[in-house]
DNA sequence: CCTTGCGATGAATCCATAT
DNA sequence: GATATGGATTCATCGCAAG
């Protein structure tokens, strides 16, 4: 039986550069914004000051890699894009999440990586943060294309564009966490029994929506305490299945 | 008492040129997205061609000015966003729909002509085109930015970043309608009695939501088919104001 | 089991104060 | 003046406890 998953802890371009060519069929992932505030000031702030609230109860860690400037997000996205290019398979989908600012830097360099832009679908959160006369931001993005061109596989069916999806306390393990039953609906993209590579897994979000789903697994992450968090989520995973068989 | 609707036919740009500084409170509009296709082949067939299925039976006037390559779409944006800005009085929103295509372009486009983007609210369309193994794109897009600072206005309330509206063909007067209810909504990041010019109005559907909203709306549309269109419908709606009065 | 109510939360933003 | 930090604000929605 093949490996259901992998999880490799370290810099994504890095081990990404390790991967061989063609040997995923999907890459879905959600890197980070370099988000948050108007100023360089606001931006460098840790992510829990930046995207939490300060009497909020619950604490989860910090992470890095979300303070790039624009230009070095651009740059830092189109090297690590088209690393994944090479790794995948002709004609395997890309999804990566974004906020509404860095949308058009994502879709330049979803491009830029080599990637064919395909569209936009939302994610849309239920409970936003209000603001006074304003529009709130209550979606984020996933900005979609592929490797080359794409057969229609009828196999797959019909995705919609728009999810909406709540976040629950209990199935979030990171600041940024995105819930399961989201991420098991876009892994629906990647054909069944193919690889999905994530190289921002986070708490594995990812890796668990795929795995749920019937698909493996490749994910990458930079901070150890992230990464323990994924890999006894994927190996709760792993056990369930062999319980339920 | 004041007017409730001016309507002009011509260019956007020559019109807007005409109109006094500081005379507006929102700019809220739908320019033409030249998009639709990848090639120049696909982007030069008439509005019907491209974006009516062959075999639906109503048929509405053809549209111009929806043919431009992606350069002078972003410069032609700019010029009439800046045109805009100048009409627009301090603080005062601007809401401008996107296709996902076109969404780069027009935050480009937006601060190019001087405008503070401040997000992207998502219209949520139901009943997509199906399209196998992709996500399909159910969704257009609310550009918003605001000229200069934007002080939180308590009148106005919280505006939610999805609205999830149906598109029914009785209430669609233009190729590319937008729902009445939609623009209701939208009209809200108006203040009160304040003024929203649309320099692409079309069948008019921003001032019909505008005016029922209780602001006023002043428009500018190029053809006269749809200038006609969108008179009847505004003057409706002022007779009906005078009989229930 | 269904309804009601209360408390907690959100990839935020603005503004005043401090360095 | 530019940069950095802290605190107040906003409400639809959800979770959970109580009725």
């Amino acid at each position: 039986m093949l490996k259901p998953f992998e999880l490799y802890m370290g810099e994504a371009l890095e081990v990404l550069r390790r991967l061989p060519d063609e040997s995923v069929d999907a890459v879905i992932t959600d890197p980070p914004y370099s988000s948050g505030g108007q100023s360089l000031a606001d931006r460098t702030r840790s992510t829990n000051k930046k995207y939490v609230l300060s009497n909020v109860a619950t604490r989860r860690p910090d992470f890095s890699g979300d303070n790039r400037d624009q230009r070095s997000f651009a740059y830092w996205s189109t090297l690590w894009l088209s690393e994944c290019l090479r790794v995948a398979r002709p004609s395997a989908p890309l999804v990566c999440f974004s906020d509404w600012r860095q949308l058009p830097t994502t879709t330049d360099a979803i491009q830029a990586g080599g990637w064919i832009w395909r569209g936009v679908a939302v994610w849309d959160k239920p409970a936003p943060r209000p603001s006074m006369g304003r529009f709130a931001s209550s979606c984020e993005f996933m900005v979609w294309g592929s490797k080359g061109a794409m057969p229609q596989r009828e196999a797959i069916g019909c995705l919609p564009g728009t999810y909406r999806v709540n976040v629950r306390q209990a199935d979030k393990h990171h600041v940024t966490g995105k819930p399961t039953e989201l991420m098991r609906h876009v892994s629906r993209i990647c054909p069944v029994g193919g690889v999905v590579l994530d190289p921002f897994a986070g708490s594995g979000s990812t890796g668990v929506g795929a795995l749920i789903e019937g698909r493996r697994f490749i994910g990458i992450e930079l901070s150890d305490e992230y990464a323990a968090i994924a890999r006894t989520r994927l190996e709760g995973l792993e056990l369930q299945e062999r319980v339920t068989e």
